[in-house]
DNA sequence: AATAATAATAGGAACTATTACTATTTAAGT
DNA sequence: ACTTAAATAGTAATAGTTCCTATTATTATT
């Protein structure tokens, strides 16, 4: 899994873990996702419905292409952002979950 | 609906119409709310794996306050961070989902 | 008002991602 | 080797949502 940048969902691990482990089943590729990720040694990130994983495990919010579907990691969220919910709402932020729709520059002509 | 400023769950919807329309199906809230939302009359957002929908048309943010589940409307996306993917990561941005997980000021002491 | 055409609905089946359960296998400790 | 504990495959169960269809309500037309 960590040599790709993808976002792969649980199902793509599944059927890539197969290839080497060939009786593998979905519900051990689930708990040790979920493994993973309370360690903190994944994220867990909800794309609509489903659900991805990200090895990126720095902060980081992403860009969907709705024309080719990529989801791209960028870095927007910073302290300045934190700092204006904790002056503005009284809120204290512990995390964020942002995705950006649009499209990427590969559609750019 | 529209006199909540809450953001209800399509089962939410169901048991409230239900009061009002005792043998209303499940399916013709989900239908109805899919109807307004393709027009543009609510909103749908993803809160996690579920589905909420929300009156507030206005393109906007939340807070999720993880002490008492309270969804909060922020205005944070601005047109200077649409710039900055604009120049930065050459985006064209279209939508933006963002949910900011954290500690409201109700439970500041 | 009666009839025909059209839209909306209830109720339930089907679907999909995920979780829970359990008997069996694997690994570790002594 | 024996005991104990952890991990797993396979399968059943769950939850949210969508799909389907016969029936009902609404609208348009004679
Ligand atoms: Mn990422
Ligand atoms: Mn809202
Ligand atoms: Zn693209
Ligand atoms: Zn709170």
């Amino acid at each position: 899994m960590e040599s790709t940048n993808i976002h792969p969902t649980a199902d793509w691990i599944f059927n890539q873990a197969k290839i080497n482990i060939p009786n593998i089943s979905l519900g051990t590729v689930y708990r040790n996702l979920k493994q993973l990720s309370d360690e903190g040694d994944i994220r867990t990130i909800h794309d609509g419905a489903i659900a991805r994983y990200d090895c990126n495990k720095d902060r980081h919010d992403h860009l969907r292409c709705k024309v080719c579907g990529d989801l791209i990691d960028v870095q927007l969220f910073d302290d300045d952002l934190r700092k204006i919910v904790k002056k503005k709402y009284k809120f204290e932020a512990d995390d964020v979950e942002m995705t950006i729709i649009g499209t990427c520059k590969k559609h750019t002509k």
